[in-house]
DNA sequence: AATGAATGAGCGTTCATTCAT
DNA sequence: CATGAATGAACGCTCATTCAT
């Protein structure tokens, strides 16, 4: 939404650092301030508070996720080929930024406050929401299998994915989740794609 | 493991309750006293400390999921029944004392001790391990499909199992999970299940 | 009102002495318990928060003056000596207990918060109405001349006695409040008497 | 004393608006900054700092109050007629900027710091001996009575000024002060004019 | 078995002020 | 003349934990 500064922005990336390798409870303004090597009070001169701190790494998600979506939607023909690269794309972000995977699969963070948690459930949703649309109108392309609602093929690709990441966190990213995760999409594609007969 | 005494129990489930409506951060030895009804001091007769309560509702889970699987196993000889009956019995579960799916599925609650977070993984592996054997047994039988390895299954349902309590959750279980959960159990099963022909 | 444990008492009592010695602004959790020889935490043990010790300041007071009231009013039969009690004994309690006198001639100090401000306006509004009607009474028996309202009696004979523990306090309790007092009282009464002719 | 810049003139008028609105705990830079729409920094251009801000509020006042007295004094021959002049032309200082009542009559503001509260000590202290000595005068011309010593007709006079005006502002404003005050003064007047017999 | 009192450490936040630009 | 960025000090408050009773 509303761009940041440099300063601000180094903000949201060294929280984003610190709720990855610390988790949320050493989220503090003061580890964040040690962090980037300013003074507490020097940190309410970018946010006027600690929320609106988690409010900018969602709204920072949120942009990441959904320019990934838009990508993947505009350059493929094929819809199941949207959802590969949609399915790719995350594998990549994770990849490259683990400390991401630790804050946005981590909705519980956010439970505290309601503003928050409203933020995170409506961005899944727009997402979910969108990928949904994705898969339908591969259905109506008979792309994809029919006999399987799209909500339920929605929740089987996206499950499977988040549960991979999660396992590859928390075995401390001991192997290669670009690999293990492009295998096992190849797996639920050929799960979900209608069979040509 | 350990018996509880009734008043540790107490504790414990208290303490489930709290996480669920509350969220972590309100889980305190305060709110904890006073939502028994206890002193602060009390808590301490009890528990050497607040991560013995967190070890104990973790310990608790553990039992219950472990018999679930028992159950599941030694009734059954068919192994897809077996999942079946695994599945089911967790949606069961997660219905009937929705807290627990809120405590059980937020590992990041558990992950700024180095204890309680293996604590967690090794349960998570434990039945993983468990829910995989069952599979790869399925697989021996032909009962289920060898086209794809039994980890990536195993991924997949679990997956699925997991997200969908996860949608539960944050939509206020505003629909009803069992039913839910069922229907996409009955689509996994028929995706997993070997081909009869 | 609700009786006060004596730790709760002593940190009221400490609390009116910071007022009166160092200002409002001096008046801060750290400061009382430095005082007392406590730590900040365990002032909380006895009161809620700051805004409760100041309320509780302000009872302490209510009551103070209310007995002064009653005790003047129950044991005179004429209402001139009733007033007369009555200025007597504030300036008694001023003399005594210089610190009150910071702290109830300054409503600023409890400006700030509306819950606050409420509490004094009334408790000084029921002292204003108790004051009224002694004088209309003293009219009504013709101990107190009738050609002046009994409001504005009553502002000019308190109006008096607080600028008179104003400039006390202001120089820096340089004369005897109470033989100074005393005499403004003598000259009050003098003008506010119904002549006998 | 100072002439202070359109600038400093601001900064002064908004302190005094603040601290009537708001309360003087609201009264800071930031705050002032804001009001103005300019920024902190540029506030300690036009003052060295806060306490030269509350300063010059001070002056400000003793200026206004100054010029009340010497225009009184200067255009009436009786003594009796200067008080009254005195005493109405505060009655419309306050009735047109009600802030300056808050705080003029708001000592305790100052009472931090010693230099505010010596400024404040001897500004009414002047004010104080100027209304004493025209009152001296009043009864050598036998205009004012002379068994009521000049400091006790100064202490009931001012006294019943400063409660009246307090009553108003503890009202909400909610009566007429000039009409009310005039009143008093009418009361007041007969009380200390000496009978002529 | 339970409690009241206490504490050290920490947290989010505000404030007056400074300084380089 | 003005600003953005920064800071040290302070503040009200909460937390897990301890200890004497």
């Amino acid at each position: 939404m509303q761009t940041l500064t440099s300063r601000q922005e180094e903000i949201v990336t060294t929280s984003i650092e610190i709720i990855a390798s610390e988790g949320v409870q050493h989220l503090t303004i003061k580890n964040i301030a040690q962090h980037i090597g300013i003074s507490e009070a020097a940190i309410y001169r970018h946010f006027k508070s600690k929320m609106d701190i988690l409010l900018a790494i969602l709204s920072n998600f949120k942009e990441t996720s959904r320019e990934a979506i838009k990508t993947a939607v505009s350059g493929n023909s094929s819809y199941i080929d949207q959802m590969e690269l949609i399915f790719f794309t995350h594998l990549k972000i994770f990849s490259e930024t683990p400390s991401l995977a630790s804050v946005i699969f981590s909705e519980e963070i956010f439970q505290n406050d309601e503003r928050l948690a409203n933020e995170v459930y409506t961005l899944m949703q727009a997402n979910y929401t969108r990928i949904v649309e994705i898969i339908k109108k591969g259905q109506q392309q008979e792309e994809i299998r029919t006999d399987i609602s799209e909500e339920q093929i929605a929740t089987i690709t996206m499950g499977a994915l988040r549960l991979q990441v999660n396992k590859w966190k928390l075995s401390g990213f001991s192997f290669n989740l670009k690999d293990e995760g492009e295998k096992l999409w190849k797996t639920i594609r050929k799960l979900i794609t209608k069979k040509q007969d």
